[in-house]
DNA sequence: TCTGGGGTCCTAGGACCC
DNA sequence: TCTGGGGTCCTAGGACCC
């Protein structure tokens, strides 16, 4: 048997439980640069905003009822959703991290699932102050399907026979499915197929043709066949990136250097705690699609580095050569990515004999880079092309306090 | 004025190998 | 008239997830 915890309006929970005068009061969290909601909590869902609603466009709704927003916040999130898997993790042995705010449990052989699942809730509940929901079933598929029915209900769902898996199907839409989404919806709905009970009595061999492999595990799993299995190790990283729009849209190259130079110096910080290194970088520059009165162009590039390597001066120095390629004048840009394909852990990197480069275990000044800023905060030591001003930053006029992570920040009682 | 960010997997087709 | 069989690797495009 599989479970499945899922929090409840992650985000918004995150905010709320620090600001207990707002609860039973609408909450919104939006995504970066303050641009659209990315979570509700139930009021504001009740009061019609809706997922991925363009911020700038609901402010009257907001103001009408008085809604309260945030700013993404992810240092807190994150914390959070540390506390919460930790706490998860005191249930069972095997524990698969899927999400910042879900978690698959292992629970073969366990027996009194029920109680079982009202314990788990109601110690994670208590103990970090984060609702949580609980679906169990025999596949990943169906605990998905009992979690989102347990949110309507008590908190916990179980799944463990065949009329119950029957009776939920029947009523589960069948784009709510995991694994359904936008074009397979839109495409099993056409034919009529609306719900998950209707789905896994089409002919496998229809499915298989028209849903691929992908389908078939989805369909063996509705039948209670398990094809997904929990993942209890962590894979390595494929591909990394960072990718951010701009406060303000910018077609200045200086300003495009420091954000590319900012951008790539957080994913070589990132490669180096994942201890890997890239053999490519790729630069992507993005105008805003959004406006079709702006001139549109998405030029991109990328570049084979000579040996794989995670040290910020040699990624921030092939990234703005690729920067130099692709850039145009005469348009405004709204975004810059750079990502890092190829990764190689960092103690099987391939040396190059015509090159002086001798690995990431030789690379001091990032060590000492990492150090201090990991003492002194973020960007206290940082490379001079990332610049002073950066007036291209985020826009987060509705950020909380970093209550759990910051001592300056910390909550005080009398 | 203003529209998120970070990933994975699968398939088909082409280039290449012996 | 007729043109093999068995592979690997890479890429682009399309789907999905939170």
């Amino acid at each position: 048997m599989f479970g499945l915890a899922d929090c409840n309006n992650f985000y918004a929970s995150c905010e709320r439980l620090f600001q207990p005068q707002l609860n039973g009061m609408p909450i919104v969290v939006l995504s970066n640069n303050d641009g659209c909601v990315i979570a509700r909590s139930n009021e504001a869902k009740a009061l019609g905003v809706k997922m991925g609603a363009v911020f700038y466009q609901i402010k009257d709704l907001i103001a009408q009822h008085q809604i309260a927003v945030f700013s993404s916040h992810y240092t807190l999130y994150g914390d959070m959703s540390a506390r919460v898997m930790t706490n998860l993790a005191r249930f069972t042995p095997e524990v698969e991290v899927y999400s910042i705010d879900e978690c698959f449990l292992g629970l073969q052989g366990y027996s009194n699932l029920e109680a079982y699942g009202h314990l788990v809730r109601n110690t994670v509940i208590k103990n970090t102050g984060i609702p949580i929901s609980l679906g169990i079933a025999p596949t990943k598929v169906l605990a998905k399907v009992a979690n989102k029915t347990a949110k309507k209900k008590n908190g916990v769902m179980v799944l463990d026979t065949d009329d119950k898996i029957k009776q939920i199907l029947t009523t589960y839409p069948v784009e709510d499915l995991w694994g359904i989404g936008r074009q397979y919806a839109h495409k099993l709905i056409a034919m009529g197929i609306e719900t998950a009970e209707q789905l896994r009595n089409l002919p496998i061999d229809w499915v298989q043709t028209h849903m691929t492999i992908v389908g078939v595990r989805l369909w063996r799993e509705l039948w209670g066949e398990s094809c997904i299995p929990l993942e209890l190790t962590l894979d390595r990283k494929k591909a990394m990136c960072t990718s951010r729009a701009f406060g303000k849209l910018t077609g200045d190259y200086t300003e495009l250097r420091e954000a590319t130079a900012s951008y790539m110096s957080r994913l070589a910080l990132k490669l180096r705690r994942e201890q890997c290194c890239a053999t490519a970088i790729t630069v992507k520059l993005q105008t805003n699609r959004f406006n079709p009165n702006h001139r549109q162009t998405f030029p991109s590039i990328t570049l084979a580095l000579l040996h794989p390597v995670n040290n910020t001066h040699d990624l921030v120095k092939t990234a703005l050569e690729g920067l130099r390629k692709i850039y145009v004048r005469g348009y405004l840009f709204q975004k810059v990515e750079v990502m890092a394909t190829g990764l190689i852990p960092e103690t099987e990197v391939q040396l190059n004999m015509f090159s002086e480069y001798k690995g990431a275990a030789h690379d001091k000044l990032s060590k000492i880079m990492d150090n201090l800023n990991a003492h002194f905060g973020a960007g206290t030591l940082r490379m001079a092309t990332e610049g002073q001003k950066q007036r291209w930053t985020l826009r987060r006029e509705f950020l909380s306090p970093e209550y759990t992570t910051n001592w300056n920040d910390i909550i005080k009682t009398k």
